[in-house]
DNA sequence: TGTACATCAGTGAACGCGCGTTCACTGATGTAC
DNA sequence: TGTACATCAGTGAACGCGCGTTCACTGATGTAC
């Protein structure tokens, strides 16, 4: 069941200034309120606190990325290939969902602990989705499942970072797009290597 | 020159206060008098605005944990052998260091653009200090110098992350410490690695 | 060496403003009988 | 099918509070002559 109106529209506020301001903390219930335009006290209809309604938002980004992602690893993305289509398809989810992304980025480091902790667990799922569709793909059987999941989770966060950088610096985007194709790279051959120096 | 005492008390709470928080941006101005036990205004003597003094801040820890780290990296530290030895030594740094860390880590995201540029700026500059004292070592003369510079400030990045996670979760330190190695490791066979593809 | 003046760090009172929160109310939609 | 009642999303006025900022003042330290 989708939310009522108004509470998606708190919600799409939150995100919109959130991004904007990259921080969820400093938003004001009043400031909030005159984005969604409404009155402030409608807030109280729908969040029993500020942390209530982060939360909501965090889960909706959470979703949001989450099947967005999974549609771009159909069309084609391989994560391991590294090469100009898949990474090309990454950064242009990037820019579609940016708002999203730059939240996910900067609420790592909320002033919340159960904001963070709910951004948190989302995200590790999300790494972890992506490790379950790589391996089923194959390609990369040398590598144990955990490791995996391991080196996709470094990805992850590293994607997060850059993903920030690459929104707002657009004269730096071939730069980073090629940094991130090295670091991918790097991060599965340094994994081989260490998985081969073990036998 | 040393600064006044009432400026150095203020950037001292603010660099307490922004660690407690995790972000320096929800500090008042009056909070800030309160936690150095001065008055209000006093912060006017001082500072022009909130981030004149989060810049003041940003350059102290800077400062700070360059002069730390190259202590530690005299005592036989090497980030290239990644063994016991050394990273305890650079975890107890992080112990020591927390307040500054956590700061550096959070405000990579901060709100107002001038404090994260600044902080941004002195992590590259400390990054790079690393990457020059590594590549005098000797020791990884496979690796060109800009490659270990890449390869450098991945790592920095990842140890500002889980710095975080290492002070806060105590019971987590011996996972964090291995998955650290294990990810320095990977970085730097994935380099060797990606050099050798090359020619 | 003494006097006059300037600078500096800090104080206390006062201001107006926007904030979060509460209250009592409205009108629309859903439900029981 | 109609009526009575409950629930729900939203409103507007009002509150007290803490905030950033300004003003005029103080006392200590430094400097010129």
């Amino acid at each position: 069941m989708a939310y009522a109106e108004g509470k998606q529209r708190l919600i799409d506020a939150a995100l919109k200034l959130s991004a904007e301001k990259r921080s969820f903390a400093n938003i004001g219930l009043r400031e909030l309120a005159r984005e969604a335009q409404l009155n402030p006290n409608t807030f109280y209809r729908h969040f029993e606190s500020l942390d209530d309604l982060g939360i909501c938002m965090i889960e909706d980004i959470g979703d949001v990325l989450s099947s967005a992602m999974r549609e771009v690893r159909r069309q084609k993305f391989d994560p391991l290939k590294v090469n100009e289509q898949s990474l090309t398809l990454f950064f242009d989810f990037v820019l579609q969902y940016q708002d999203s992304l730059v939240v996910a980025a900067c609420e790592r480091y909320s002033t919340s602990p159960p904001v963070r902790q709910a951004l948190e667990s989302r995200l590790d799922k999300f790494a972890q989705e992506i490790a379950d569709d790589v391996s089923k793909m194959g390609g990369l059987l040398v590598l144990p499942r955990p490791v995996i999941g391991e080196v996709m989770q470094h990805i992850t966060h590293h994607c997060f970072r850059i993903a920030v950088d690459y929104i707002e610096q657009p004269e730096q985007r071939a730069a980073i797009f090629e940094e991130t194709r090295r670091y991918i790279s790097m991060l599965f051959l340094g994994a081989i290597a260490l998985e081969n120096n073990k036998q």
